[in-house]
DNA sequence: CCTACCGATCGGTAGG
DNA sequence: CCTACCGATCGGTAGG
């Protein structure tokens, strides 16, 4: 048994906070994950409120990485929506349990924290809105769509996943992925 | 200032756990709401868990009620269709905190509890897969559809309504359950 | 519904 | 990372 790393520690809060939430996770409910006292977490952390932060802030950064690696990739719009589809369910299956906290936990932020966190969610569904409108302005979607609530609709299923998703399921990350954007693009006829 | 019923505490706690969360909420918190101590709550009920049980109750009678409603209504599957999406509206925006809690808390029920919980979920989402079954089988909407996954990209867009939509926004809920409709029959084409 | 509590558990600290 | 704690808060009860 080699000494923890307070990498170890977050992944492990990780878990704890995607499973039993922020408020239903005890600092010695930690301690039981990882083999050691409660208290002795404070000798890797400063409390308990910076294992979140440092939970929510590694979800925020796979999702801001997987947004600007779409854009990255050109291609026309649905190209690009394609790429954004993917990449979200990439990130959610690959890092549930840090995706899962930044979901639903990050409500329990200190303020300027969650203020932030609010801010870098905004920039990401940005990407999400500006892609649909230049292919409503090229002709790729139809006319009429009200971009921002479209955006919010494709968050929604795509954000949805982490609640009946298992990656052994009767579908593969990439069927998913296919059978996402074909839903998003064509609805149900 | 009138007693309080037990009714009263329910409707509080479903506040507070929607907010809150169940584990973020103490019994003194719940008393502050009432004004009351939060010993004092036991007069009415036996313990936080039955307050959990009872908000999740409502919620989950409230969307059985819908789905049933729209069966009743008739029409073609479209029809029913939209009458669920209208419904499940109704419900989260007029009973927004006991559904949330429906849709966040209902994990921390006790074991027993958080099956029937289940078990009536799946029934609720068996209507819609049935509903958009019976609208392939008669060719209104296209062959091919995966019926399962298509009913959960239906819900996870009507779920995720209480995360944003709020009733005096820029959309009202006829608007959102028309808009919301177009999007999951036609897409963004 | 309040008074007056109870034992258990919480996040966290001093010192090693 | 453990020992040995701390004050605060938790869900809950007895008795009125």
């Amino acid at each position: 048994m080699t000494r923890l790393t307070r990498d170890d520690i977050v992944v492990a809060s990780g878990k704890r906070f995607a499973t039993y939430g922020y408020h239903g996770t005890s600092m010695r409910d930690l301690g039981d994950d990882l083999g050691i006292l409660g208290s002795s977490i404070y000798a890797h952390v400063g409390g308990k409120h910076e294992l979140l932060v440092a939970v929510v802030e590694r979800a925020s950064d796979l999702f801001s990485a997987s947004a600007a690696a779409a854009i990255a990739l050109g291609g026309d719009p649905d190209d690009t929506l394609k790429a954004l589809v993917a990449g979200h369910i990439d990130v959610l299956v690959d890092h549930a349990a840090e995706a899962k906290t930044f979901l639903n936990e990050a409500w329990f932020l200190e303020e300027s924290d969650r203020l932030h966190v609010i801010q870098i969610r905004n920039d990401y569904e940005a990407v999400f809105r500006r892609t649909i409108q230049l292919g409503v302005d090229d002709g790729t979607f139809r006319r009429g769509v009200d971009v921002e609530v479209a955006s919010i609709y494709i968050l929604s299923i795509l954000n949805a996943i982490e609640r009946w998703f298992r990656p052994n399921g009767r579908l593969d990350r990439a069927e998913l992925a296919t059978d996402m954007h074909r839903f998003i693009v064509e609805g149900l006829t």
